[in-house]
DNA sequence: GAGTTCACGATTGTAAACAATTTTTGTCAA
DNA sequence: TTGACAAAAATTGTTTACAATCGTGAACTC
């Protein structure tokens, strides 16, 4: 049962620990936790609803419930997991209202953010979302979905990243994971979240230092992806069972 | 000893919960220890550095060290306090790059957000900051500190509440409480974090649907508060007795 | 056959005991 | 007096056991 769960989806996949790490402060190894099931969120592996039990988590990462429920506790704290008292912990699964909030959030922050890239940008740190354009490339290349959709969020994250700024980056991290249950939830199409090269033309747009022609296109590409979804969609209907076959 | 974190400045000032909450899910009931001390940092009554031990915490809400300590991992994951592995939990004390992170970020957000609210004014929830002026104006008539410290910050995070957006008030109510122990680490002279009158013109403003102004106004607030610290102040050497002490 | 009730198993919440680490205290020597 | 060392106390981290709650399924009634 619940292959997700036990182990098997969240164990694989330890190879793009290097450079994706934003906030976690490197307290213990709880945040190791943490840090596999937010990955498994982001590349929809892991469908909202789905139950996390305590005793499997345990299981799967062989340390005790202690850290789990800690775990857990974070992962609520960041609205990647709902909570429900005595009824065990649930992927969130982010309603109408809450997607609409989302996109209007980063309708505000992106704009500004990609602006300020633009005016000073910061040699280094492009050179790092170039690298990452190229993996997306490859990835889109060989079709690997979970890493289409990883990578296709991390962009946002990376550009965040790019200013130096730990809020800020913190910021866009939680708003493109919830970005990410959105898009699992209501996308329509085959659309995997992003166009094909509206990124490639938002970093070339910032490293030719024209903040208005970046700003603009980052707004379309939100607008695209939003527009991409069908918000009348499955919204409740969906269990776990059928999260679960769907995905494989 | 210590009677900062034995009950004293945690227990009083209950009277202040009715409207002030942003983000937390009803969950359970250890966010009351949440609001708790996340309204002495924000009143800086806990000074940075101070240290909250589990027991005394414990004594001081009659509750069991279990929920002490998932509301300090809460905490920590606001970044309010830290967790220093086998050495317990301390409020935060952000350093100077920290400090300019916060202000670039507030910088990067709070103005396209009045700009929004001036475009589209929400009638009920500027009348919720009316309100909150008026309580500014009193609590200053009444020269209550830890009142005008709170209400000064809580300006901010109400801004971004009437927005209607969960997501933007709970990143700007994030950087409102670190601009509040920001404030209280370099804070040099008597002025408390803002400026007498500049929260009524911003919301006038607001409510004139003038967005060039209201953005024009609220930059140079931030700039204001960020000029009025003194970012080669304490910093390091302030110890938890010395800060005890000087709060009262 | 549909719906309700009850009991059992499974899962989560809590408290207490234990282990490990740190901090303090006291002693001794230079 | 100062410094180093060692033992004791206090604090935190973890495991374990126990209590409470929830979900499931069988038996029963209508």
């Amino acid at each position: 049962m619940n292959s997700i769960v036990e182990g098997h989806n969240l164990s694989i996949k330890t190879q793009s620990n290097d450079q994706n790490e934003t906030s976690f402060s490197p307290e213990s190894d709880e945040n190791l936790i943490v840090e596999r099931i937010y990955n498994a969120v982001m590349e929809q592996r892991l469908a909202p609803r789905t139950k996390l039990s305590e005793a499997g988590l345990c299981k799967t990462f062989g340390v005790g419930r202690m850290r789990v429920r800690r775990a857990l506790l974070l992962l609520s704290s960041q609205g990647i997991v709902d909570l429900r008292s005595n009824r065990g912990a649930y992927v969130a699964c982010p309603n109408k209202a809450e997607a609409n909030d989302v996109f209007a959030a980063r309708m505000l922050i992106e704009p500004p953010l990609v602006r300020q890239l633009a005016q000073n940008p910061n040699g280094n740190s492009l050179d790092l979302l170039t690298e990452h354009i190229a993996l997306e490339d490859t990835a889109r290349a060989q079709n690997e979905r979970t890493e289409i959709i990883r990578l296709s969020g991390e962009f946002h994250t990376k550009l965040a990243q790019s200013t130096g700024n730990k809020f800020i980056a913190r910021m866009m991290r939680e708003l493109v994971t919830r970005t990410s249950l959105i898009v699992g939830l209501f996308g329509s199409s085959k659309n995997a979240s992003c166009p094909d090269d509206e990124h490639t033309n938002i970093l070339d747009a910032i490293q030719s230092q024209n903040p208005d022609l970046a700003e603009r296109l980052l707004v379309s590409h939100l607008e695209h992806i939003q527009n991409g979804l069908d918000m009348e969609a499955l919204q409740e209907p969906q269990n776990d069972l059928a999260a679960i076959l769907g995905s494989n």
